[in-house]
DNA sequence: ACGCCACCATACACAAGTGTATGTTGATAT
DNA sequence: ATATCAACATACACTTGTGTATGGTGGCGT
């Protein structure tokens, strides 16, 4: 029983079904929903289409197995910190604007996020995903809000002010001067 | 000297040359910059290839025009709002939160703006459109909000929020009731 | 009335992508 | 050792899209 060699490893069901959506997220970031082709993909890994074929039935299948990864994903980070109480709720929002947001990872995410609500658009599904990750989103933060004093629909106005500034932070592009993401935190956060 | 024919109405250097890019942005905001192309535009304008390769060199042409196209509007809606000082600056800006943005014709403006963000982080020349772009609104923003007495530094963060629910206002899907974005105004323009 | 030219159609060669059917290989269990 | 099967390669038929070359047509000026 050895782990050694790329393929078959005897354990995890999907070994290399992860490294097929992994490059599909790779393209979702670069051109959108309709640049997650079979060929393109196959080239950059390495592989033939043959190999595709055996861990999805059509293209159609990756897409959707995309979406739920990345709900399950997203879920799962908004999940990660409701469990950790390990600081006071204004607190964990400074910490929140506080996380990089220039990364080559943290653009790609973003990337990403921007291409599945392009693609919400048009797929039935792709809004679903979208508005149920808005959803719980926007409840975590309010609730935030909440721990720190403010009335509901005042803590759900202000979790949405919160993030939308989350969003164009990593939408809009801003040149150094206009930059001032850095020190948005009082205004929203403390008064 | 009758305007009557399609075709061939003496004036106008491009008559039809803007039919191809309106048709182009309709695609752009179902699809993204990739679901561009020739063969669909034509068949949904009813005509074949023949014409599109008449009006432009080739398919990076057409991109080029609407990234060109989109500029220019997007920078008449914010000059023809600077000239016309009608109201004080704080009702600009809840006039400018008030405006619709679900209707079909909102919701296609949206569309085509996230395809440019998302098109923009390969495109170079699209990266510069939407900079451009985002630097003018921010710009008339932080002015209005200069004009209600805040200091410099203070009117920037405030046009950054402001312009950042304006954003997800479009982006991000909410139902009913945690669609808090009618009474933002007062939150982000009056106290 | 007639030639000119803007505007579009037609035809062709080529490239890229999809899906299917089937062959091949190497690790694993017995 | 060998049968087995997961995992991929190969080959094929088909569709869609690009770019070019060239032909057709109808309005306009003179």
């Amino acid at each position: 029983m050895s782990t050694a060699s790329p393929r078959r490893t005897a354990a995890s069901p999907s070994l290399d079904t992860a490294a097929w959506i992994d490059a599909a997220f790779e393209m979702l970031a670069e051109g959108g929903i309709d640049a997650v082709r079979v060929d393109p993909l196959a080239k950059r890994l390495g592989v033939t289409r043959g190999s595709f074929y055996w861990h999805f039935k059509d293209r159609e299948a990756l897409h959707q197995a995309m979406l739920k990864e990345w709900r399950k994903r997203a879920s799962y980070q908004i999940g990660s910190r409701i469990e950790s109480r390990t600081s006071a709720p204004d607190e964990r929002l400074k910490q929140t604007l506080a996380l990089p947001n220039s990364t080559p990872r943290s653009k790609r995410a973003a990337a990403i996020e921007l291409a599945i609500r392009l693609w919400a658009q048009r797929d039935a599904n792709a809004a679903k995903a979208v508005q149920h990750i808005d959803r719980v989103r926007l409840k975590y933060y309010a609730q935030l809000f909440g721990e720190m004093g403010l009335a509901q629909s005042e803590a759900r106005k202000r979790a949405f002010m919160f993030y939308a500034t989350l969003l164009a932070r990593a939408y809009v592009i801003t040149d150094a001067d206009t930059d001032v993401s850095a020190d948005l935190a009082a205004l929203l956060v403390d008064p």
